[in-house]
DNA sequence: AACTTGTTTTTTATGGACAATAAACTAAGG
DNA sequence: CCTTAGTTTATTGTCCATAAAAAACAAGTT
């Protein structure tokens, strides 16, 4: 049967918004709650029940007292089984390194995870859109395994589409809010640089957040979905492989504010080369650490 | 529970097999007979047993008799479930044309299909890699429309990955075969342009093979598959639009001819501006069709 | 030993049940 | 009328059951 999983999460968003008003304030209509909260009535209703079955709220909505740390539930609580699934397998993978081939066994992983068989294959079915399993009919799944020819052809995929992204992006008007974004994006990676030592670790993120950035520019759905994927390849390989994190992303942030450089000069040869620059250097970077 | 559409796909498979031999011979083994039809000895051993249940096999495998066609299952008993839905679905999405943002009822869809609602929200999570489909969580699906937008992305990204698929074809060995199974099109072509008027029909897998062909050349796993994007749009396209389809296919061959003796040609140039020629005209084509 | 068929075990495909949630429908109050 | 809260209905998320199919195991034959 369902989990109530949204309940929960809910609850515990109303506790923070709670948490910010005066005890004796009234609180919003059950449909105001609703939009802040993006849940629907329904759950909006049960929330308030139960907190004023706890005295937190009075039956008229007066705040009672404010919420304590206690009253939420775990996080662990708040997160479906469709993500729970999401969040196992891709542990899975990286924990006993699999090899191209290797069949994936719906039951087997049902067991382990603790979920009935259907959410395995729920999950099995959306992420094959990845290519890195293919179903094999009446007979379960194969993991098609990140091999060389994965990450190259990867890449041989994300060139085009983000030199083509860059070059949409240096024509953005002048006015775009895009070019504020990227000015901060700037003096992050100057923060980080002078930081590297200590912070590291935040490169993943502040990576990410860039190449979405240049790639948003395509206004291409098919381009800005791709980068769905080369998202999750980097989370698994960032995982893999902790070796010269340090040094790589040194490196890595040298070259995007380069390529920054070169998009703030809108000049198209300049960023086109930047933008090679750092992409080869990411690939090699990947290979490195990709076996076969 | 699961359906026996194996079993009857691998029964028909083998009344076939058992046609071409002569009444008296010996039928191979269990194991040859697997590989042979791609079913498990399982299924093998059900249609051996009931093939000598109906006198036409004896317990010996001996054939006694040549099977009839009406010893045949229907070719409907044969498609699973999934592949029905398949069906089902498309000219569900062709019949009533529906709008961009447009929900999608499993409930509903359920009912109309004959199947549970597992089978459709199977189909819809592996449909959803289309992106002509999203999930709004805790609520369904939603159509998001085969818009003018949609068409010029998928164009955008398919230019991108034919023009170099269609360089990379053009570097094959002298040797490939591809060659030769380029000149087989060209005839192919040539022979449907002089029965255009009565054959028009046939162009579109033509078409298929055709540009297949040249995909294939990238030799990347992700230019390859996004030609299944390519072609479900244009299946349901000429489902959708069947005005003056001779007349687009009729130009479309000619554009086609030009780019294989393009291709033929190896010369660089020719082939990009044939290859772009005939992708913005076939662009254009489907442009026209779309409604907003 | 390599291959055959008979038997048992494991896994997948599909339908269905049911709580959680969303959505629709109501009546009352400003 | 618009908004509120109470009530009912429809739909989704998740698990489970079970027949079909695949795979593994066992024993006999050449």
């Amino acid at each position: 049967m369902k989990n109530d999983t949204v309940y929960k999460k809910t609850f515990n968003a109303m506790l923070t918004h709670l948490a910010e008003q005066p005890p004796g304030s009234a609180i919003a209509s059950e449909n105001t709650l609703r939009q802040q909260l993006g849940a629907s009535r329904t759950t909006i209703r049960k929330v308030l029940s139960v907190l004023a079955d706890r005295s937190i709220l009075d039956p008229d909505r007066i705040l009672i007292r404010p919420p304590r740390p206690d009253d939420a539930f775990e996080r662990a609580e708040t997160m479906s089984t469709s993500v729970q699934v999401e969040k196992k397998f891709m542990e899975w993978l990286l924990r006993a390194d699999r090899k191209p081939g290797d069949v994936i066994n719906e039951l087997d992983l049902a067991r382990q995870f603790g979920v009935s068989t259907s959410g395995i294959r729920e999950f099995l079915n959306r992420f094959s859109r990845f290519r890195l399993i293919e179903r094999r009919a009446n007979s379960g799944w194969c993991f098609m395994g990140f091999t060389k020819d994965f990450a190259l052809e990867l890449f041989e995929v994300r060139e085009m589409f983000e030199i083509r992204s860059a070059r949409a992006f240096a024509a953005y008007p002048d006015t775009a809010p895009q070019w504020q974004a990227l000015r901060d994006l700037k003096k992050e990676h100057l923060v980080l640089q002078s930081e590297i030592a200590a912070r590291f670790h935040d490169f993943s993120d502040l990576d990410e957040r860039f190449h979405r950035l240049v790639n948003d520019a395509s206004r291409n759905r098919f381009i800005v979905d791709f980068y769905d994927l080369i998202s999750l390849i980097f989370h698994y390989h960032y995982q893999w492989n902790k070796s010269d994190e340090a040094d790589r992303n040194r490196v890595a942030i040298a070259e995007h504010l380069d390529y920054i450089a070169a998009l703030l000069s809108r000049d198209p040869a300049r960023i086109e080369t930047a933008c090679m620059y750092h992409l080869k250097s990411a690939c090699k970077t990947l290979l490195a650490s990709v076996g076969s």
